[in-house]
DNA sequence: CCATTTATTTACCGGTCAGTATAGAATACG
DNA sequence: CGTATTCTATACTGACCGGTAAATAAATGG
């Protein structure tokens, strides 16, 4: 992952630690606590090391955090990646939301998302830091919005379908999760948020869905090419 | 509002400032900027009295959010309230999720929700005080979900219809909703979201829903009682 | 071995903040 | 009037935090 090239000898004492596992430790008090909240003294302590040298490697708090941003949306974007894993819309949708509940509650970091939790006080933050902030977020828009538009264009949905808007709504409902799931609580709990959230895509609800979407074709004459489930339906492990 | 008696002639030296207005001041400012960004002395500074008035008034700074909280959780009693003045369904999660939304951005007091912006670092916060965060959200659960409820008994909601998790799906996005409003991005952006989350009611969309739902009525045969869409449909005018 | 370069550390500065001790001001009671 | 009572303001403490200056340590090049 590292940009450059370790050779070409440097000239003056080495750095005694890694970069990377130093974002990689900022990261997670950074998590946990949010910006404001955690220090540097803290984050030096975490790294084993002084203030002065994040300061040297690093630039001021904001640089740091700016880099740990950067870093966590690499993270981030699996949930991203695992909507072009599904041709099926209402799949991939599915994989979506369910991978986003378990990143917010798995092992080995902080409960929720970090970008969730800086969005929330983006307001707070210094303004280029808020200004990246909802970049990011935009981008998770625009990610979503892509799927949902190359679903129109596979006349999974229907040509008047909301595509914006609905992007927005699925992002909007995921920073919901990230919250309650950071405020504790479960996974199974915030499971049941999915089927509500899954209609968005249209009312194919379990079994009735083919039949209730035929209707609604001979309902709507307008639009001609419109394919409600194509039905190739393979399996879906829901990955974890 | 106020529960005691102004009477009873008090011994010592009058209060100088009305108790009612400081928290109003201080719900603005934490409101604003958060329970920790907000300084005693900016309180203070903003009531017009120093800082140990406040200490004597209403002890230490978490038992004056948590005035300020419960004070909240009034203006906040709005939109719930508004469940109730539809008895359709639709109509009644409609001008919720509206009333949410325009309470969210209106002029007078900070974007956003602070019960939201509250929920979002509550673990950050002295554990009574997210505890009792907690048990706001979760009373707003409670609500929606009451209404949901009386919807499924009124038959318009089918019989299996996951009143609780859908419910907690509606906080959730409002919460998302609440943040984004906070960010600064517009009202009319954040309504797009509205028309997607409305389908977590089911498919009665647009014109055509009334049609469909008589299908599903056909197709599901168990649930006898079910009456789609009661048509009492009086006018909305989204309140704001 | 010396100069140069880069990283690290110690020690500090200025600022902010929650909370408090103490003294003074304003009222009621008698 | 004086006394008790309640509020208010001044002034402070102790802790924390972001950032930095200056000295020191570890490497390279010659």
């Amino acid at each position: 992952m590292s940009t450059e090239i370790p050779s070409s000898p440097v000239r003056g004492r080495p750095r005694c630690f890694d970069l990377e596992e130093a974002l990689d430790r900022s990261l997670l008090l950074f998590w946990e606590k949010g910006f404001q909240n955690t220090s540097l003294d803290e984050i030096a302590e975490a790294v084993g090391v002084k203030k002065p040298s994040l300061y040297a490697a690093f630039g001021d708090k904001e640089m740091l955090f700016r880099k740990v941003l950067q870093r966590y949306s690499g993270k981030l974007s699996e949930p991203v990646q695992v909507l072009d894993r599904y041709s099926n819309i209402r799949e991939a949708i599915d994989a979506f939301i369910e991978l986003g509940i378990a990143g917010g509650c798995s092992e080995g970091h902080p409960r929720g998302c970090l970008l969730a939790s800086a969005f929330a006080d983006s307001t707070l933050l210094p303004p280029n830091l808020a200004k990246e902030i909802k970049a990011l977020v935009n981008q998770a828009d625009q990610a979503v919005a892509q799927r949902l538009k190359k679903a129109v264009r596979d006349g999974q949905l229907p040509a008047d379908f909301d595509v914006k808007g609905t992007a927005k709504f699925l992002i909007t409902l995921m920073h919901g999760v990230a919250l309650r799931l950071r405020a504790g609580e479960s996974r199974a709990e915030l499971r049941r948020t999915k089927k509500a959230a899954l209609r968005c895509l249209g009312c194919e609800d379990e079994e009735i869905s083919r039949k209730a979407a035929k209707v609604k074709r001979r309902l709507n004459r307008r639009s001609q090419r419109r394919t409600f489930l194509q039905k190739q339906t393979k399996v879906n492990p829901h990955l974890l």
